[in-house]
DNA sequence: CGAGCACGCTTGGAGCCCCAACTTTGCGAC
DNA sequence: GTCGCAAAGTTGGGGCTCCAAGCGTGCTCG
């Protein structure tokens, strides 16, 4: 609005709202470097810095060689980047320097899955390898079960089990380009309810969280935290 | 790790461990764009965009004209990029041009605040404006409802009404800086069960919200959302 | 002794350039 | 008509520079 402000805001600003109010629609290119720069009279630097901003927002999508696209799948923040409340004490640390107790659980047996779970791991049910996972808050009490499918050829046993997802993805030459999660609160199930602890009536958040290397779903897992034990708390600078 | 990868990651990795492990604390000074420079061997741009890279994680905050620094509260993507869906229609257009009703509702009066509330916002109660507003799901049924609580003086009535927060405060010369949230699940409050007609048994999404212009907090909501009528995905590229 | 000013350093915006790797397109040969 | 190759265009990494605005320190002057 205020014509002082950054010129390459001008070019974020108005790509974006073209593509909010649908004129530039899921998969529609957007102008390249050369011709934003022509198109709005700025150098390159800021046509550069503008789609890299809209990139960081998850609008569009660049692809070397070819373009930038607008996005078609919505990007938002994913849950791991949430940080747990361990209280009393407010913003304890995150899972990573939070003294966490994990235990796993292997055994690869067949999944019950139902179409969802299908959908989003479209893995031969047999080559498929099943993982749980318990993370525990200080006084003993479990924050979190996770349940993760991938299939067998990546999964390997003894003291590769503490190796990061994408760390043992690299050593097999694959690299995960995306993260999707869907979040929903909702019943839980008998076996959760043992698992967790949970008392009578406590729902909890339900998170599936799929691994993408390009189009190819590689590890899957559920997610799911008490709601009576969890509370995120996440800022933004702007 | 590859000696092959961009020299800028080398950067962001580096300093983003030494704010991990603690050896740089919150409120530590990141070296500058010239002492990165010497220390990593590395360009002006590597410098440069590594910082940029570390901003937009929200690790560390630039402060022109005296340096970076390590932030001291952490910083996670907020629930306003989430994008609900309208089922049965997957990935549903988000709440900006998803076909929102929503019905606003000012009352000036006294907010039953519990110690929580005052904490997120320092003003005096009688200088305080309660608004209630409703989001509307297609068929009918609410799907979210917001309480927010702003300094009289910034809010207006009339036309005003539908024009954005950040708009309303750009008007005051405040800036708003942060936004940060706060969420877990729980048990509805009576008033919530019936505003959103829901049935028994079903758990809320309660998230709370304050806007931050600096230190000093400028607007908070409560937003509640039904557990059994939301379902967030998103999806990060990497 | 204290107030104020000037200088040096830092960020963030902006411009221009070079290059490697990759995609797309179009042309020419078979 | 189809195959293959070359040229043109595009992204992303990286380099260098200039400048305005803002912060801090230290020195000078009253």
């Amino acid at each position: 609005m205020a014509t002082s402000d950054p010129v390459y805001l001008r070019v974020v600003e108005d790509i974006r709202r073209q593509i909010n109010d649908g004129t530039l629609p899921p998969g529609a290119p957007i102008p390249s470097r050369a011709q934003l720069t022509r198109k709005y009279q700025v150098g390159e630097t800021a046509a550069r810095h503008a789609l890299r901003v809209l990139a960081g927002e998850g609008l569009i999508i660049g692809r070397v060689g070819s373009g930038h696209y607008v996005r078609d799948r919505p990007v938002l923040a994913p849950l791991h980047r949430w940080r747990f409340l361990d209280h009393p004490a407010p913003f304890a640390a995150d899972l990573q320097s939070q003294g966490r107790r994990v235990t796993w659980d292997w055994h690869s047996e067949p999944v019950e899955a139902g179409p969802e779970l299908g959908r989003r791991l479209r893995i031969d049910a047999s080559t498929r390898l099943t993982r749980t996972h318990y993370i525990f808050r200080g006084d003993g009490k479990p924050l979190q079960l996770a349940t993760s499918y991938e299939p067998m050829d990546f999964a390997t046993h003894g003291d590769e089990e503490r190796r990061s997802l994408i760390t043992r993805m690299y050593a097999f030459g694959i690299k995960i380009t995306e993260i999707v999660e869907s979040v929903h609160t909702r019943v839980p199930r008998p076996a959760e309810m043992d698992a967790l602890q949970l008392a009578a009536g406590v729902h909890v958040l339900h998170v599936e969280r799929t691994h993408w290397a390009g189009d190819r779903p590689v590890e899957t897992s559920d997610i799911v935290i008490p709601g009576d034990r969890f509370r995120v708390m996440y800022s933004m600078p702007l």
